[in-house]
DNA sequence: GAATAATTGGATGTCAATGTCCAATTTAGC
DNA sequence: GCTAAATTGGACATTGACATCCAATTATTC
Protein backbone atom coordinates (compact mmCIF):
# COMPACT_ATOMS: atom_id res chain seq x y z
CA UNK A 1 0.00 0.00 0.00
CA UNK A 2 3.01 2.35 0.56
CA UNK A 3 5.39 2.01 -1.84
CA UNK A 4 9.48 0.92 -1.50
CA UNK A 5 10.45 4.81 -1.77
CA UNK A 6 8.03 5.52 2.06
CA UNK A 7 9.89 2.92 3.68
CA UNK A 8 12.89 3.52 2.32
CA UNK A 9 11.98 7.79 3.27
CA UNK A 10 10.85 6.81 6.34
CA UNK A 11 14.05 4.18 7.55
CA UNK A 12 16.28 7.12 6.37
CA UNK A 13 15.21 10.22 8.77
CA UNK A 14 14.51 7.51 11.42
CA UNK A 15 17.92 6.93 11.67
CA UNK A 16 18.72 11.40 11.31
CA UNK A 17 16.04 11.66 14.32
CA UNK A 18 18.82 9.04 16.43
CA UNK A 19 21.54 10.97 15.29
CA UNK A 20 19.68 14.57 15.26
CA UNK A 21 21.31 17.34 15.31
CA UNK A 22 24.32 15.85 13.93
CA UNK A 23 24.53 14.91 10.24
CA UNK A 24 25.29 11.56 8.91
CA UNK A 25 27.05 10.39 5.79
CA UNK A 26 24.45 7.95 2.92
CA UNK A 27 26.90 5.33 3.58
CA UNK A 28 26.33 5.30 7.69
CA UNK A 29 22.70 5.85 6.53
CA UNK A 30 22.75 2.97 4.18
CA UNK A 31 24.58 0.59 6.58
CA UNK A 32 21.76 0.93 9.74
CA UNK A 33 19.09 0.81 7.55
CA UNK A 34 19.75 -2.08 5.25
CA UNK A 35 18.90 0.16 1.90
CA UNK A 36 20.85 0.19 -1.32
CA UNK A 37 23.26 2.93 -1.08
CA UNK A 38 23.00 3.85 -4.58
CA UNK A 39 19.18 4.54 -4.15
CA UNK A 40 19.03 5.61 -0.74
CA UNK A 41 21.09 8.47 -2.65
CA UNK A 42 18.54 9.31 -4.95
CA UNK A 43 15.57 8.81 -2.26
CA UNK A 44 17.68 11.58 -0.19
CA UNK A 45 18.03 13.87 -2.97
CA UNK A 46 13.94 13.81 -3.43
CA UNK A 47 13.97 14.69 0.67
CA UNK A 48 16.54 17.44 0.18
CA UNK A 49 14.97 19.30 -2.88
CA UNK A 50 11.56 19.38 -0.64
CA UNK A 51 13.26 20.85 2.76
CA UNK A 52 13.08 17.62 4.85
CA UNK A 53 16.55 16.97 4.68
CA UNK A 54 19.88 19.21 3.91
CA UNK A 55 23.13 18.12 2.77
CA UNK A 56 26.65 19.20 3.36
CA UNK A 57 29.15 18.41 0.41
CA UNK A 58 32.60 17.33 0.77
CA UNK A 59 35.03 15.99 4.14
CA UNK A 60 32.74 16.17 7.20
CA UNK A 61 29.57 16.65 5.39
CA UNK A 62 26.67 14.97 5.02
CA UNK A 63 23.03 14.84 5.53
CA UNK A 64 20.97 16.13 8.54
CA UNK A 65 17.06 17.17 9.49
CA UNK A 66 16.10 20.35 8.85
CA UNK A 67 13.38 20.15 11.82
CA UNK A 68 13.93 18.43 15.22
CA UNK A 69 12.68 15.43 15.33
CA UNK A 70 9.80 16.83 17.60
CA UNK A 71 8.11 19.00 14.79
CA UNK A 72 9.01 16.46 12.27
CA UNK A 73 5.66 14.38 11.54
CA UNK A 74 5.57 11.07 9.56
CA UNK A 75 3.07 13.02 6.95
CA UNK A 76 5.61 15.63 6.24
CA UNK A 77 8.00 12.61 5.07
CA UNK A 78 5.28 11.03 3.18
CA UNK A 79 4.59 13.26 1.19
CA UNK A 80 8.05 14.54 0.17
CA UNK A 81 9.18 11.38 -1.43
CA UNK A 82 5.25 10.15 -2.57
CA UNK A 83 2.41 12.21 -1.43
CA UNK A 84 -0.64 10.59 -0.37
CA UNK A 85 -3.22 11.98 -3.50
CA UNK A 86 -6.73 12.66 -1.70
CA UNK A 87 -9.77 11.82 -4.04
CA UNK A 88 -11.18 15.29 -3.88
CA UNK A 89 -13.44 14.92 -7.86
CA UNK A 90 -15.27 11.75 -9.07
CA UNK A 91 -12.83 9.94 -10.72
CA UNK A 92 -14.81 9.35 -13.62
CA UNK A 93 -14.60 12.19 -14.54
CA UNK A 94 -18.58 13.50 -14.45
CA UNK A 95 -18.17 17.53 -13.81
CA UNK A 96 -21.90 16.98 -12.87
CA UNK A 97 -20.51 15.42 -9.65
CA UNK A 98 -18.49 18.55 -8.95
CA UNK A 99 -16.97 18.52 -5.29
CA UNK A 100 -19.70 15.55 -4.33
CA UNK A 101 -18.01 12.08 -4.21
CA UNK A 102 -20.11 9.54 -4.72
CA UNK A 103 -20.21 6.73 -1.57
CA UNK A 104 -18.05 4.36 -3.09
CA UNK A 105 -15.06 6.93 -3.55
CA UNK A 106 -15.94 8.50 -0.55
CA UNK A 107 -15.34 5.72 1.29
CA UNK A 108 -12.05 5.33 -0.34
CA UNK A 109 -11.38 8.86 0.50
CA UNK A 110 -12.11 8.88 4.05
CA UNK A 111 -9.37 5.68 4.36
CA UNK A 112 -7.30 7.85 3.13
CA UNK A 113 -8.17 10.68 5.26
CA UNK A 114 -7.39 8.62 8.33
CA UNK A 115 -4.15 7.12 7.28
CA UNK A 116 -3.08 11.10 6.31
CA UNK A 117 -4.48 11.98 9.97
CA UNK A 118 -2.76 9.01 12.03
CA UNK A 119 0.71 10.39 10.00
CA UNK A 120 0.18 14.04 10.61
CA UNK A 121 -0.30 13.32 14.44
CA UNK A 122 3.16 11.38 14.97
CA UNK A 123 6.33 12.92 15.03
CA UNK A 124 9.68 11.06 14.50
CA UNK A 125 10.22 12.19 18.16
CA UNK A 126 6.95 10.06 19.44
CA UNK A 127 8.16 7.20 16.92
CA UNK A 128 12.14 6.76 18.06
CA UNK A 129 10.93 7.67 21.97
CA UNK A 130 8.31 5.22 21.97
CA UNK A 131 8.50 3.65 25.14
CA UNK A 132 9.94 0.56 24.34
CA UNK A 133 8.83 -3.11 26.07
CA UNK A 134 9.04 -4.40 23.10
CA UNK A 135 12.03 -4.27 20.64
CA UNK A 136 11.96 -0.85 19.33
CA UNK A 137 12.99 0.97 16.09
CA UNK A 138 14.77 -1.80 13.93
CA UNK A 139 18.70 -2.18 14.02
CA UNK A 140 19.09 1.14 16.28
CA UNK A 141 18.36 -0.16 19.91
CA UNK A 142 21.19 -2.62 20.22
CA UNK A 143 23.65 -0.81 17.63
CA UNK A 144 22.57 2.76 17.84
CA UNK A 145 23.90 5.29 15.40
CA UNK A 146 26.56 7.04 17.03
CA UNK A 147 28.70 10.11 15.90
CA UNK A 148 32.63 9.32 16.78
CA UNK B 1 -2.56 4.83 -2.52
CA UNK B 2 -4.45 2.48 -3.99
CA UNK B 3 -4.04 1.22 -7.55
CA UNK B 4 -5.96 2.16 -10.78
CA UNK B 5 -6.78 -2.33 -11.12
CA UNK B 6 -8.62 -1.78 -7.67
CA UNK B 7 -10.55 1.26 -8.48
CA UNK B 8 -11.46 -0.46 -11.71
CA UNK B 9 -12.39 -3.62 -9.75
CA UNK B 10 -14.86 -1.58 -7.57
CA UNK B 11 -16.02 0.72 -10.31
CA UNK B 12 -17.13 -2.71 -11.75
CA UNK B 13 -18.48 -4.63 -9.09
CA UNK B 14 -21.02 -1.33 -8.21
CA UNK B 15 -22.30 -1.78 -11.43
CA UNK B 16 -22.64 -5.15 -10.61
CA UNK B 17 -24.15 -4.96 -7.11
CA UNK B 18 -26.71 -2.35 -9.26
CA UNK B 19 -28.07 -4.84 -11.93
CA UNK B 20 -27.81 -8.24 -9.15
CA UNK B 21 -28.41 -11.00 -9.64
CA UNK B 22 -28.47 -10.34 -13.45
CA UNK B 23 -25.43 -10.20 -15.60
CA UNK B 24 -23.92 -8.06 -17.40
CA UNK B 25 -21.76 -8.07 -20.54
CA UNK B 26 -17.86 -6.29 -20.55
CA UNK B 27 -18.72 -3.86 -22.83
CA UNK B 28 -21.90 -2.99 -20.70
CA UNK B 29 -19.70 -2.64 -17.48
CA UNK B 30 -16.97 -0.82 -19.56
CA UNK B 31 -19.34 1.90 -20.83
CA UNK B 32 -21.30 2.92 -17.17
CA UNK B 33 -17.88 2.48 -15.52
CA UNK B 34 -15.70 4.15 -18.38
CA UNK B 35 -12.81 1.33 -17.85
CA UNK B 36 -11.43 0.13 -20.99
CA UNK B 37 -12.49 -2.47 -22.21
CA UNK B 38 -9.44 -4.66 -22.81
CA UNK B 39 -8.21 -3.99 -19.66
CA UNK B 40 -11.30 -4.05 -17.86
CA UNK B 41 -11.34 -8.23 -19.06
CA UNK B 42 -8.32 -8.49 -16.98
CA UNK B 43 -9.60 -7.67 -14.35
CA UNK B 44 -12.44 -9.67 -14.42
CA UNK B 45 -10.87 -12.54 -15.28
CA UNK B 46 -8.77 -11.96 -11.80
CA UNK B 47 -12.14 -11.64 -10.11
CA UNK B 48 -13.66 -14.33 -11.55
CA UNK B 49 -10.72 -16.68 -11.08
CA UNK B 50 -10.67 -15.46 -7.26
CA UNK B 51 -14.05 -16.27 -6.84
CA UNK B 52 -15.74 -12.87 -6.63
CA UNK B 53 -17.55 -12.81 -9.95
CA UNK B 54 -18.25 -15.78 -12.38
CA UNK B 55 -18.47 -15.70 -15.86
CA UNK B 56 -20.78 -17.39 -18.57
CA UNK B 57 -19.53 -17.47 -22.37
CA UNK B 58 -21.32 -17.40 -25.13
CA UNK B 59 -24.71 -15.28 -26.19
CA UNK B 60 -26.99 -14.15 -23.43
CA UNK B 61 -23.83 -14.59 -21.11
CA UNK B 62 -22.13 -12.31 -19.04
CA UNK B 63 -20.63 -11.60 -15.87
CA UNK B 64 -22.64 -11.33 -12.73
CA UNK B 65 -21.74 -11.20 -8.64
CA UNK B 66 -21.03 -14.82 -7.05
CA UNK B 67 -22.30 -13.54 -3.81
CA UNK B 68 -25.57 -11.47 -3.27
CA UNK B 69 -24.54 -7.56 -2.69
CA UNK B 70 -25.06 -7.60 1.29
CA UNK B 71 -22.76 -10.52 1.38
CA UNK B 72 -19.68 -8.82 -0.29
CA UNK B 73 -17.40 -6.33 1.26
CA UNK B 74 -15.13 -3.80 -0.63
CA UNK B 75 -12.45 -5.99 1.29
CA UNK B 76 -13.12 -9.15 -0.64
CA UNK B 77 -12.76 -7.01 -3.97
CA UNK B 78 -9.72 -5.22 -3.14
CA UNK B 79 -8.20 -8.53 -1.88
CA UNK B 80 -9.01 -10.37 -5.14
CA UNK B 81 -7.03 -8.06 -6.98
CA UNK B 82 -4.75 -6.75 -5.20
CA UNK B 83 -4.42 -7.79 -1.53
CA UNK B 84 -3.78 -4.95 1.64
CA UNK B 85 -0.22 -6.46 2.62
CA UNK B 86 -0.20 -6.07 6.02
CA UNK B 87 3.13 -5.85 8.25
CA UNK B 88 3.70 -8.99 10.03
CA UNK B 89 7.52 -9.22 10.28
CA UNK B 90 10.37 -6.49 10.52
CA UNK B 91 10.96 -5.23 7.12
CA UNK B 92 14.59 -4.78 7.92
CA UNK B 93 14.65 -8.95 7.95
CA UNK B 94 16.09 -8.84 11.90
CA UNK B 95 15.19 -12.01 12.57
CA UNK B 96 15.73 -11.08 16.68
CA UNK B 97 12.31 -9.16 15.84
CA UNK B 98 10.42 -11.78 15.31
CA UNK B 99 6.74 -10.89 15.59
CA UNK B 100 7.75 -7.82 17.57
CA UNK B 101 7.50 -4.82 15.05
CA UNK B 102 9.20 -1.62 16.21
CA UNK B 103 7.10 1.86 16.50
CA UNK B 104 7.62 3.16 13.13
CA UNK B 105 6.29 -0.45 11.36
CA UNK B 106 3.74 -0.58 14.22
CA UNK B 107 2.07 2.82 13.02
CA UNK B 108 2.24 1.95 9.69
CA UNK B 109 0.72 -1.44 9.86
CA UNK B 110 -1.37 0.16 11.86
CA UNK B 111 -2.33 2.41 9.18
CA UNK B 112 -3.01 -0.61 7.22
CA UNK B 113 -5.25 -2.30 9.61
CA UNK B 114 -7.45 0.86 9.71
CA UNK B 115 -8.16 0.70 5.78
CA UNK B 116 -8.66 -3.00 6.11
CA UNK B 117 -11.48 -2.99 9.03
CA UNK B 118 -13.19 0.18 7.16
CA UNK B 119 -13.08 -2.01 4.28
CA UNK B 120 -14.09 -5.37 5.99
CA UNK B 121 -16.97 -3.66 7.70
CA UNK B 122 -18.62 -2.34 4.08
CA UNK B 123 -20.79 -4.54 2.19
CA UNK B 124 -21.80 -3.22 -1.72
CA UNK B 125 -25.33 -3.26 -0.53
CA UNK B 126 -24.67 -0.34 2.01
CA UNK B 127 -22.26 1.57 -0.92
CA UNK B 128 -25.62 1.60 -3.58
CA UNK B 129 -28.17 2.16 -0.76
CA UNK B 130 -26.70 4.91 0.25
CA UNK B 131 -28.94 7.31 2.09
CA UNK B 132 -28.55 10.15 -0.95
CA UNK B 133 -29.08 13.22 -0.08
CA UNK B 134 -25.63 14.07 -2.54
CA UNK B 135 -24.93 12.72 -5.25
CA UNK B 136 -24.75 8.77 -5.26
CA UNK B 137 -22.65 6.71 -7.37
CA UNK B 138 -20.94 7.77 -9.89
CA UNK B 139 -23.28 7.70 -13.04
CA UNK B 140 -25.30 5.37 -11.99
CA UNK B 141 -28.42 7.62 -10.40
CA UNK B 142 -29.53 8.67 -13.95
CA UNK B 143 -28.63 6.22 -15.41
CA UNK B 144 -28.94 2.93 -13.94
CA UNK B 145 -28.03 0.28 -15.55
CA UNK B 146 -30.67 -2.77 -16.35
CA UNK B 147 -31.68 -5.63 -18.19
CA UNK B 148 -33.77 -4.54 -20.83
C1' DG C 1 -25.13 -26.73 -38.13
C1' DA C 2 -24.56 -21.91 -39.20
C1' DA C 3 -24.49 -17.44 -37.42
C1' DT C 4 -23.92 -14.59 -33.73
C1' DA C 5 -22.60 -13.12 -29.05
C1' DA C 6 -19.52 -13.43 -25.62
C1' DT C 7 -15.43 -14.63 -22.73
C1' DT C 8 -10.51 -16.38 -22.80
C1' DG C 9 -5.65 -16.41 -23.51
C1' DG C 10 -1.49 -14.95 -25.61
C1' DA C 11 1.45 -11.57 -27.69
C1' DT C 12 2.80 -7.16 -27.51
C1' DG C 13 3.65 -2.16 -26.20
C1' DT C 14 4.50 1.71 -22.95
C1' DC C 15 5.79 3.91 -18.84
C1' DA C 16 6.97 4.71 -14.07
C1' DA C 17 9.24 2.62 -9.98
C1' DT C 18 13.16 0.54 -8.53
C1' DG C 19 17.91 -0.09 -8.71
C1' DT C 20 23.02 0.33 -10.32
C1' DC C 21 27.16 2.62 -11.85
C1' DC C 22 30.32 6.28 -12.53
C1' DA C 23 32.22 10.76 -13.70
C1' DA C 24 31.80 15.48 -12.04
C1' DT C 25 31.55 18.61 -8.37
C1' DT C 26 32.10 20.48 -3.80
C1' DT C 27 34.43 20.94 0.59
C1' DA C 28 37.46 20.27 4.69
C1' DG C 29 41.94 19.71 6.36
C1' DC C 30 46.70 19.28 5.84
C1' DG D 1 47.05 23.84 -3.65
C1' DC D 2 46.64 18.77 -2.99
C1' DT D 3 44.16 15.02 -1.33
C1' DA D 4 40.50 12.61 0.55
C1' DA D 5 35.59 12.60 1.63
C1' DA D 6 31.22 13.39 0.30
C1' DT D 7 27.08 14.62 -2.48
C1' DT D 8 25.22 15.33 -7.27
C1' DG D 9 23.68 14.26 -11.79
C1' DG D 10 23.23 11.55 -15.79
C1' DA D 11 23.07 7.22 -18.18
C1' DC D 12 21.57 2.83 -18.03
C1' DA D 13 19.08 -1.84 -16.75
C1' DT D 14 15.18 -4.34 -14.89
C1' DT D 15 10.66 -5.18 -13.51
C1' DG D 16 5.76 -4.84 -12.84
C1' DA D 17 1.46 -2.07 -13.70
C1' DC D 18 -1.36 -0.58 -17.12
C1' DA D 19 -3.10 -1.09 -21.57
C1' DT D 20 -4.26 -2.83 -26.42
C1' DC D 21 -5.26 -6.16 -30.00
C1' DC D 22 -6.67 -10.38 -31.99
C1' DA D 23 -7.31 -15.27 -32.77
C1' DA D 24 -9.41 -19.11 -30.37
C1' DT D 25 -13.00 -20.95 -27.75
C1' DT D 26 -17.64 -21.47 -25.88
C1' DA D 27 -22.53 -21.11 -25.95
C1' DT D 28 -27.16 -19.65 -27.51
C1' DT D 29 -30.57 -19.24 -31.01
C1' DC D 30 -32.57 -19.99 -35.24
Amino acid sequence: MFSQTVEYALRAVCHLAYTAPDSSTTEEIANSTKVPIAYLSKVLQGLARTGVVKSQRGVGGGISLVKSPAELTILEVVNAVDPIERISTCPLGLSAHGKNLCPLHRRLDNAMASVEEAFRSTTLAEVIAEPTTSIPLCEFPSERPQKK
